[in-house]
DNA sequence: GTGTTTTATGGTAGCGCTGTCATTATTCTT
DNA sequence: AAGAATAATGACAGCGCTACCATAAAACAC
């Protein structure tokens, strides 16, 4: 009658207690076996083993997680996977974890600091070891959790703001400044900004912020600005930069939020016979290897999108605790001078 | 004493139990109506609901998974991030449970059934509901543990072959094969391929294979064909392209396994002043947005790769049981003629 | 009005593991 | 050689939840 709930449930699937009677030993020195934990005898390591390969015994980590209240989980919250920028961060944070056992649960946000804290709250409910997120900015409700949880917290992306334990990422508003002073010393004098209405894009706003203070202390100004209704597209930026061009024929610079869009760009010119960089400069934003490869490479800014995942990644294994102390890593950016502006 | 280890975890964290005190229920009644499950008067789910609300409880899903056997979890196994593929598909079966319980956890195999196989049987120590991964090709191992196992399997990409539950994708040979039919029906006559090394890649072995057999077909066969030891990136097709037509000035028609390389492709024709379409035919695949936004459009075959995703992740959530047959969804494809070929 | 089904709730016993505290064998000090 | 430290193992309770069975009240059948 006991049994008759678990012969229901896992009808064979072997358990540490089966591990155990196999190799003659207490289930607790199995479990220090296998999770490698405190000191063991070989001859005991070499019996268990063989016992675990021969059940082919795999450790219940529900069980594991309820009995040690931590789990070996690590939520990754990110705003979107259609901007390559966010699987690089993914496929950073991977190559950190990959030999560990900790194992990546990831939500997309979309960009919307709401859903960011449902997903966020439903997440915590595996007690996870760590929570990465990208950006600075969340709900209080968000925030609180994040303050108080028992995990450690990596917020990616953006150094421009007060981290809740590390942040690891660029000043958006910075390269912004940068980019507007790269373009200045080139002698551009028309500004354009060929943008798109994510409105909660926080780091294009920190970016496109930055570039309008360097034009102002350059003594200019944005002569032509657009945005594309629809999302960072290609497509969206070759049509918008023709729109802008109908509008503004003066321009002699355009400044896209992202790479993706300035390729769009560089398209409408070929197609339109527009010299490039002469006639118009155009100027990305991520330094994406495609827009590297191009017969005109292009001119950008490469954010370092792999190596904040990883940096961020191995930075919370480094310990079991969270940090006394905040931590701030800028991983900061190049600009890549290419041939379109 | 008996607290004195609570304490110490879970400090101040509400449980079930502290729900229960304070709406004045039973701790199973406050789960059913967490879990919105069984017949619950309205009074009873409104108290708890408020009680739920006062002390911010986040039920454990450890405890849970532990009590009933089953997660909410999906696995998610995929070759790789760097190719826009995959977070493609990802972002498909994120449409698809993003109203739901279901968490996805995922992981990177590198196209190595070995690092798949790893993976997966750390991942099943969670208990998953369902497992999705590409191909229909696993280890031995790993094939029984997904035959046996208390879950739900969705094969993505491909169809060509025998699937544990679900596969959902589309025949990659076929598309290998209309490709070659389609291009000798375009005129051209000597085929070039310029793919990659990586061995694992079935998907575009099986392209390459229904390719070669279109031209024996049509009494043809590749005069030319070269791999590029890196991956399948853009500049790596840009330069293969070039070490191609050294080798091989007579080529009329290149064909690469996929949209980037055959876009580096194009690079390097208007670089070197090559004639596209009427010199020098150019085929990719996957039809990604960017080769639609260029001056001329690539022409390529449109895989679909979020509806695959999301195809899966719908199939899988209809039902909590294993399926009694297999089922295998075509999703098809769809030839772009585009302006390079 | 009696029997039967349905609705709403609760008691209890685990799920499979790990933290805590003991206990015994072994090695090291001086 | 006696005491102290270390290495190796085990007993046992309990993590927070849900499956299972039971019960009581309400609704329904005839």
């Amino acid at each position: 009658m006991a049994r008759k709930r678990n012969a229901n449930r896992t009808a064979g699937t072997p358990t540490l207690a089966d591990v155990a009677r196999l190799a003659g030993m207490s289930e607790i020195t199995v479990s220090r076996v296998v999770r490698n934990q405190g000191p063991i005898a070989d001859a005991t390591r070499t019996r268990v083993q063989a016992a675990v390969a021969q059940l082919g015994y795999i450790p219940n980590r529900a069980a594991g997680s309820l009995a040690s209240a931590a789990s070996t989980l690590m939520t990754v919250l990110l705003p979107s996977l259609s901007n390559i920028v966010f699987p690089d961060v993914l496929r950073g944070i991977h190559t950190a974890i990959t030999e560990t056992a900790f194992q990546p649960v990831i939500g997309v946000t979309d960009y919307d600091p709401l859903i960011e804290e449902r997903i966020l709250l439903s997440f915590l409910a595996w007690q996870p070891a760590a929570v990465i997120l990208a950006g600075l900015h969340h709900t209080p409700i968000a925030r609180k959790h994040l303050e108080q949880g028992r995990f450690r917290v990596a917020e990616l992306m953006d150094i421009d703001g007060d981290p809740v334990d590390i942040a690891v990422g660029m000043s958006h508003r910075q390269a912004g400044y940068e980019t507007g002073r790269h373009l200045i010393k080139r002698g551009y004098r028309k500004f354009g900004y060929a943008g798109h209405m994510l409105v909660h894009d926080d780091r294009a706003k920190a970016r496109y912020e930055g570039l309008c203070s360097a034009l102002q202390d350059g003594g200019l100004s944005l002569v032509a600005e657009m945005r594309s209704p629809g999302g960072g597209s290609t497509i969206a930026g070759r049509e918008l930069l023709e729109k802008l061009l109908v509008a503004h024929p003066d321009i002699d610079v355009v400044i896209f939020p992202n790479d993706d869009m300035a390729m769009g760009g560089i398209f409408h010119c070929i197609h339109a016979g527009i010299v490039i960089k002469e006639r118009l400069g155009i100027f990305g934003f991520n330094g994406l290897d495609i827009g590297q490869a191009m017969p005109l490479p292009l001119s950008t800014i490469l954010s370092k999108r792999f190596l904040i995942g990883k940096t961020a990644a191995e930075k919370l294994l480094e310990s079991r605790e969270r940090p006394a102390e905040k931590t701030i890593i800028n991983t900061g950016f190049d600009i890549i001078e290419g041939a379109t502006a």
